[in-house]
DNA sequence: AGAAGTTGATTGACAGTTCAGTCAGTCAAA
DNA sequence: TTTGACTGACTGAACTGTCAATCAACTTCT
């Protein structure tokens, strides 16, 4: 019979609620690995960073494994969010497609380095963590024939003969291969020249369609 | 006086010759790296490896840290060892160059998984140890401008006009990339492929002189 | 040639530290 | 008052690094 008394409408969250501190431990765990790299990965530091108990981080993930795990599906899903999502906001041309693709993986969403040393970290553990590699696969293998489906359009809608998995690869490897040197080199080049990288691939692909700078005649402009 | 009794020429080691044993101790810190992961790497399990006390780990290499930093010394000098060999037996021309630098890269003797792993896994903690950085550096440098070298030979010899730098950066990472998918992808493709895609890439850059499955015209044949 | 001594590789027990995981108890919101 | 988030001290295990003792190969002396 209590009536709500004032303005509960949006419940208020306890202390944190329980995403809301799930999220801000993925965080701390990312920010550790790209730091400290993931054999210094401590679950004190991590709570460390997020300003909290290292109790809690177990209250809320049991074990250290299932913490890395679940950071890993994080930022795995957070990647297929992202092209998805992309995707979905581009035009129907396969070369609309292509372009959104390659854009959204250098979208600072995701193209950054708390994600990219980790994912770099998770893969040089995949070997011995069968876990690892299983998570990310159902995702990656979505990506893949994706970019193939939309290759293959560009050969049948305009008339290219690239053999379109062969294709996808070249594109795809581009990106992750500038991602790499992102990460590794000494003096890396910027992110626009990576990105430039990339359409420089897609315009030796598909050069009716694409230059160095991005796409050409974006769609039919006005 | 005493004359060389029957036949000391090379002299026998000792127990084992401290480069031999340094040796062995680096391949079983190579293969614990790509099997169980950095993170999980300890010296009692290299030891175990290479079937030795953990004890001498440490007379040889003093810290883990130490042995891990020489451990990534000897892939790197491995590496350009192996491309500089390739180099210096492959003809003058620049599309022979070319050619010796990519099989160079698909060389069993580097483009293996303790080797591939351990590579991802050093990367992803370059961030945090600048030592694992710039000791690598120098020799990627002179990889990188070695090939860039080559890329602008191609469009001195033969009227190519690609841009030399992109030109190395893009078949440079196609390598790199095939290696990432050979190690992350659940059904990888083969070695076979990958090198055939690296090929392709150079295909679409120097059309004339590549195609998919290698050196177009080997040489001037008889 | 054989004995004794020297050098340096190798071992394994031990110490000190770090870290993952447990748990009893606290605190805040409802 | 109840529920669930949260803390911090504690434990046991694992790991790095130390060290004294051992052992094998080689040198020197007799």
């Amino acid at each position: 019979m209590t009536e709500p008394v004032s303005a509960p409408p949006t419940r208020a969250p306890r202390t944190l609620s329980r995403d809301e501190r799930r999220t801000q431990l993925f965080e701390a765990t990312l920010s550790t690995i790209a730091e400290c790299g993931l054999s210094r990965t401590t679950l004190t530091e991590v709570a460390r960073r997020a300003g909290l108990s290292h109790g809690l981080v177990l209250f809320h993930f049991e074990t250290k494994d299932k913490l890395l795990a679940e950071t890993l599906d994080y930022i795995s899903d957070e990647y297929a969010n992202n092209w998805q999502t992309a995707l979905a906001a581009a035009g129907p041309a396969p070369e609309q497609r292509l372009a959104a693709l390659v854009d959204a993986d250098y979208n600072p969403a995701v193209c950054r380095p708390s994600r990219l040393y980790s994912w770099c970290a998770y893969w040089g553990e995949s070997q011995s963590r069968p876990l690892y590699q299983s998570r990310c696969g159902a995702n990656d293998e979505l990506y893949n024939t994706t970019f193939e489906a939309i290759c293959a359009d560009m050969n049948r809608v305009h008339g290219y003969t690239t053999d379109p998995v062969r294709a996808a690869r070249l594109i795809r490897i581009t990106i992750e291969g500038t991602w790499l040197e992102l990460m590794t080199m000494i003096n890396p080049y910027d992110q626009q020249e990576a990105k430039m990288t990339a359409w420089t691939c897609a315009s030796y692909l598909y050069p009716r369609h694409f230059g160095p700078d991005g796409p050409l005649k974006p769609a039919g402009a006005t």
